[in-house]
RNA sequence: CGGGAUGUAGCGCAGCCUGGUAGCGCACCUGCUUGGGGUGCAGGUGGUCGUGGGUUCAAAUCCCGCCAUCCCGACCA
């Protein structure tokens, strides 16, 4: 087995290495179209269950709208239409005939989903819309990286629609706050919250809320985006609706996504030279039992009937538990092989330890080794796991707090940004020539300002009076 | 889309310059060995050399086109 590129030595390459060889995700045959391999899917299918659930316990409900979407739909909204036909995949031709309208293969739903919503939506009544679906977009990316940016990818897309401006508002910020647990909750990846900035927000969006997360080489990864888009897609898309008294309205829509993408935040902030680190909340297995064979005898009668005795009451009590009896493999490799996939838990059983009624468990994240008996087994791994999961997010938050740099000067700036980069607090006059200034002279681009609003502090450029923003260079 | 590079077994590569029956390491299969941190030995399976054309008695090798991938830029709600 290849060894994985010291994380220290080509981040990039690293990651790459972990995705591949913890077998997370394969390359398919097409560019940017990625294969997610089971251990991969399953990581996304536990992730997905908790969102899912976090979405409907917010009041949505789940529905599913068509892949192909007519290009005059798309073309409704101007801006919408300008930020994403550059990046559409087009079907010109079905059944062997050439189509009369081309249809485009959904990079984003708002299209098709407000479409519909303009021919159910008739009354007060009939709002708040509250839908999500979860399905696959299509955005024909430049250049691709696995789970990271990917010409095809997986997600969940909210779309509703509220009576008034503050009740979208509302709930574009529920939303946002919704994807800040979950990702601190479930990944252990502590995120900034706030608002994008003109030229960073959603094609049509009149604002865009977004996650952002700090990763191992300190850079920041956009993990969930959320916007209020104003009444834009429905004067579009023609939705409207009587109210109360008895005028036309027009509805105000939010739309808020959260994708595959996060698999490639939770490697990038945990990760470590032997691999993958799996917060337990995640992890496909949680505890690997790994036997160790007897010096005499056969392992099938010293070691194996014990291993699936703990087995199964490690399942018993809710564990995800795998049982690692291969024997074509040494205790070495095995060792080697789960840190690599990044199982939170590794539990050693040998004759020594069946002597003494005890396994020894190993941590992850610190390799810390620890004895237990067998006997509280199950309560002792659930606690340990908590721990761990909490450990993770806790170091996590120290890595951010240690790569976020407060700024006076623009010296001071670019300095931050030639060295280890990370979170930049600085004061921005709120003037989008100034941004690009800094995007081009740094590469650091404003990934958020705060939610209300920032601190008031000089623009880091030219001194005016501005509020303090976050930078950093974006994946 | 511009600049550079690379396509040979599942993966990583050599062979190409100087054309002459396709090789190495890992992985995989068999057997033994080993076993509390990536064992060792022996045997074995697997390749129309990215693709189309050209030159030649003969092409992985030389020439031309195309395709794909990677790196750097541009692009990327």
């Amino acid at each position: 087995m290849k060894e994985i590129t010291p994380r220290s030595e080509d981040f990039s390459q690293w990651y790459l290495d972990v995705v591949l060889k913890a077998e997370l995700a394969d390359y398919g045959p097409v560019k940017g179209c990625m294969v997610i391999r089971p251990y991969g899917f399953r990581i996304w299918e536990l992730m997905q269950a908790d969102m899912d659930r976090r979405i409907k316990e917010t009041g949505h409900v789940n529905a599913y709208f068509p892949l192909l979407i007519p290009r005059s739909f798309l073309e409704k909204e101007k801006d919408h239409v300008q930020g994403f036909s550059p990046e559409c995949a087009w079907v010109t031709i079905g059944g062997g005939e050439e189509l009369e309208e081309p249809l485009a293969i959904r990079p984003t739903s708002e299209a098709m989903i407000c479409s519909m919503y303009a021919k159910w939506v008739n009354s007060w009544r009939d709002l708040p819309v509250l839908l999500n679906q979860w399905c696959n977009v299509l955005r024909w990316e430049k250049v691709t990286r696995p789970f990271l940016r990917t010409t095809e990818f997986l997600w969940q897309e909210g779309h509703t629609l509220h009576a008034t401006e503050a009740e979208a508002e509302e709930e574009t910020l529920k939303m946002l706050e919704v994807y800040r647990s979950f990702s601190e909750e479930m990944l252990a990846m502590p995120v900034l919250t706030g608002r994008k900035t003109e030229s960073e927000k959603f094609a049509g969006a009149l604002r865009t809320y977004a996650i952002e997360a700090l990763m191992g080489d300190g850079k920041a990864l956009q993990a969930g985006t959320s916007h209020n888009l104003g009444q834009h897609f429905a004067t579009a898309y023609g939705i409207d609706f009587l109210d109360k008294d008895q005028q036309r309205a027009k509805p105000w829509s939010t739309s808020w996504g959260s994708s595959t993408r996060l698999i490639g935040g939770l490697i990038m902030t945990h990760g470590d030279d032997n691999g993958l680190v799996l917060p337990p909340r995640v992890a496909p297995y949680q505890v690997v039992i790994v036997p160790i064979p007897p010096r005499k005898g056969d392992w099938n009668e010293q070691v194996l009937p014990k291993a699936r005795e703990v087995m199964a009451a490690l399942k018993g009590a809710g564990i995800r538990v795998h049982l690692d009896d291969r024997d074509n493999q040494q205790t070495g490799f095995k060792y080697a092989d789960w840190e690599m996939r990044g199982v939170p838990l590794r539990l050693e059983l040998g004759p020594k330890d069946i002597e003494k009624d005890q396994c020894v468990l190993v941590r992850r994240d610190t390799r810390e080794k620890s004895f237990v008996p067998l006997a509280g087994l199950p309560d002792a791994a659930r606690d340990l796991l908590e721990r761990l999961q909490a450990a993770l997010l806790e170091r996590a938050r120290g890595f951010v707090k240690d790569n976020t740099t407060r700024v006076s000067t623009y010296a001071e700036f670019k300095e931050a940004m030639t060295g280890r980069r990370g979170f930049i607090l600085a004061g921005w006059n709120g003037d989008p020539a100034i941004e690009a200034r800094i995007k081009e002279e740094t590469k650091a681009t404003i990934r958020v300002i705060p939610l209300d609003g920032g601190a008031e502090t000089p623009c880091v450029v030219t001194g005016q009076p501005g509020r303090e923003v976050w930078f950093a260079q974006a994946y």
